[in-house]
DNA sequence: AGGATATTGAACTCCTCAGTTCATTTCCAT
DNA sequence: ATGGAAATGAACTGAGGAGTTCAATATCCT
């Protein structure tokens, strides 16, 4: 939908917003959340990092986990939306193929390194257990649409045998694998920062592993 | 023959001795936590599954974070000797390297699904942010001493003239990464059970793909 | 058996926090 | 300026849970 523009988002059931303290609050509970976690964020201190009184969290928001779940799904949307949009670029010459695939490996490598992408996939493992659901529904609204679309990219190289791939989505699960390499599995997971330059090296080498094992 | 024949807990028998309570209340911690995740687990939930009453927990452990802490290092540095043991059936013979390769890629995954395996990587990435220290403890007696040990595999065949590798550690990494592929990310990490035929496959792909950039 | 030690259950204290209420104040449109 | 919707703050309720106390009881060792 619409990208950083006014909005509502959701059909709100009343107009009734001075401004746009609903937006003050779900930015506000994203940084809370991020910071210590669902169950150790309390709304005082949410009300407090959006200006806002407790409340009128409430008007807007109805409960807790109501509140949870809109922050969570409204930006694992918007990131999910910035990940699809890399594939924008995604190479069709066949003589700009190495280069092309590391730009977008650079670019997927910043869009994991996002602090809202991390902050909301970080919050999403936490309370997996607490809220499935939502872990089912963010993945199926992102990562396995992302991993179509790139599987569907990397099939017309390979018919256009620029590529030896069989399993277009397999190899792109593998590209995928290779270009986050352990980001995700053996870093900090979030909780660090991650050091975008040294993630774009690991990122490099994973396509050159990749173009070695499908290459050509 | 006391009153009360059917006592509260189904497994433990009614040891009312000071037996082994403390691995039965560490045991007991665990399947809590995982289920549930460390806010949600009540001390009283955990003596009920331990069979044991709340003072006994505090006897032996002091306090629910100390409880936690000991549970987390417990598990996880069993799990990861599990791990480190795999590499002792790593291949040294040049033709049976595929094979070889295939077999430390299947029992990598087995360890990965394990249940008390994947309990404590959940929890552990859920409470990074109110266990730092934790985090990093597992990680560095884990996967940093993995990563290096299958590096030293790897070179020495790289130095024998069987694989071409010029980085061992980044390919150690790559490694697991094909191996594990999606497991991590892309799964519901440990929230539900994984399919191990289907990983299994994965990681037999994963290991085609490793050979097909770095083998002979 | 008998003393030392561990365990038990139950009640209790104290604290945090979600969610609510309400009287008061702020903001905007007309 | 004024009426009305929205926002505020402060106080309150109720639930849930950590951690403690203690007298009664069970187990172990000798």
């Amino acid at each position: 939908m619409s990208v950083g523009d006014t909005e509502k988002t959701t059909a709100a059931p009343s107009e009734r917003g001075r401004l746009d303290k609903r937006r003050a609050i779900v930015e506000a509970a994203l940084r809370v959340f991020a910071r210590v976690g669902y169950a150790q964020a309390s709304l005082d201190m949410i009300a407090a990092e959006a200006g806002v009184a407790k409340p009128t969290i409430y008007n807007h928001l109805g409960s807790k986990e109501n509140l949870f779940r809109h922050v969570m799904t409204e930006t694992a949307a918007r990131a999910n939306g910035k990940t699809l949009e890399v594939l924008d670029s995604f190479p069709n010459e066949v003589d700009r193929l190495r280069p092309g695939l590391e730009e977008v490996a650079h670019k997927l490598v910043a869009c994991y390194c996002d602090e809202q992408s991390q902050a909301v996939r970080r919050l999403l493992y936490a309370e997996a257990v607490r809220f499935p659901d939502l872990f089912d529904e963010v993945r199926a609204s992102g990562p396995d649409q992302f991993i179509e679309a790139l599987a569907g990219r990397l099939a017309r190289l390979a018919n256009a045998g620029h590529l030896r791939i069989e399993d277009p989505v397999r190899a792109a699960n593998q590209f995928i694998a290779l270009v986050y390499e352990e980001l995700p599995t053996l870093s900090t997971f979030g909780s660090r920062p991650l050091d975008p330059k040294e993630a774009d090296k690991v990122a490099v080498a994973g396509v050159d592993t990749f173009l070695r094992a499908f290459g050509e």
